[in-house]
DNA sequence: GTTATATTGTACTTAAATCGTATATTTGTA
DNA sequence: TACAAATATACGATTTAAGTACAATATAAC
């Protein structure tokens, strides 16, 4: 039922998908899109006006479906670090499945900087959101300003394209995990921090 | 010693390898494989007349080590379906080394064609050779016709690429590792004539 | 240093691929 | 049949890549 019938414009993003993550953006033709999604050049600029449009619609249902996964996971009842965790890891998986090629791709096309820059913007905002729930129950210090956030996270999204950390740790993925821990944990070892939260909240 | 310091011709090679590793054939560009090679295209097109006889030397050069890895292993003392095993294994991995996708676009390079033809009718004579020995070791029937071993080859490398066999083994390299196997070992259990041959040459 | 040689960078022409559109035809459907 | 939607094809415009020419620069030998 749910994937009984895939309309055209769902195969033209999945097919695309597929090639994007296998070949990156600059290699992948819009005809060789159409012949893999069995549909003619007109389908596609029906639903398209070009290339660019097309990814960024993959971007914009991307960073949906993140946020519905967030949205779904902070509701829970678990361990803030636990939420943490978890969001942490369907980022890491997704840059995994893209591959690093395809978002060092993507910075290189001019016509999506600007949109590049309004999404990282939307999509900080919705960390901060995350971690003022994580001021609320207690599992990150209540002394830091929200300003102060910001300012960690935009820098921590340009630390992970500096070059000399992309030569310590080549593997995007890695890269992003190892900043984010260091934010959310510092260098010190986690045993006892984690310990006290999993205590507060009563679980384990 | 052996790799102080790499000329530019085999720095071309060894970046175009990578690049056709990742990418294919068709996605690379000349100027991709010499801005990666750190080298000028006036260097390049002084060892390459173009990209297709950098592909052929690349070939080439596949197909010379692969003999002199054939040679090494056939000298050795062992069993003769252990020669076997390590010859086919060796094949299966550069297979996999350089993936499907390679492949797949050499065969439709139409420059490619009758070199790709005259390079099987020399792999195929390599086998036969090696088969001859298999003979006199007595590790294959010795009332198989030569001419009927060439015939099983050149089908072989049909049915290789066969549609309906791609769709059961999507992989190459398994699909080659299972015709191979049933050549050789036929679909019964091999169990008894492994045993044999390794009695008879008292090893193991 | 000077000369010879090799290599690069740039600019260029030509060829090919790709884009995006227009149109005629086909297909599915009421 | 008539209508809407999708396709196949062809096409001109644009972009990209191939391959060449040549001046500027680096490298090595003398």
């Amino acid at each position: 039922m749910t994937h009984a019938k895939p309309n055209k414009y769902q195969n033209i993003m999945q097919k695309a998908k597929e090639l994007f993550k296998r070949h990156g953006i600059r290699r992948v033709t819009v005809e060789e899109i159409c012949k893999k999604s069995g549909v003619s050049k007109m389908t596609y600029y029906k639903f398209f006006r070009n290339k660019i449009e097309l990814v960024k619609q993959i971007l914009i249902e991307m960073m949906d479906e993140g946020f519905k996964f967030t949205d779904s996971v902070m509701a829970q009842d678990i361990p803030f670090q636990e939420k943490a965790r978890q969001n942490i890891r369907y980022k890491i998986d997704l840059i995994r499945e893209y591959g690093d090629y395809f978002f060092q791709e993507l910075m290189e096309i001019p016509e999506l900087q600007s949109f590049l820059v309004e999404m990282n913007r939307v999509n900080i905002n919705k960390i901060l959101e995350i971690f003022k729930q994580g001021q609320r129950e207690k599992a990150i210090r209540e002394n830091i300003k929200p300003e102060f956030y910001q300012f960690l996270l935009e820098q921590l999204q340009l630390l992970s394209e500096n070059d000399k950390l992309k030569a310590i740790f080549p593997d995007m993925g890695e890269r992003v995990e190892e900043l984010i821990s260091i934010l959310f944990y510092g260098i010190f070892k986690r045993e006892e921090s984690t310990k006290s939260v999993m205590q507060r909240k009563g679980v384990g």
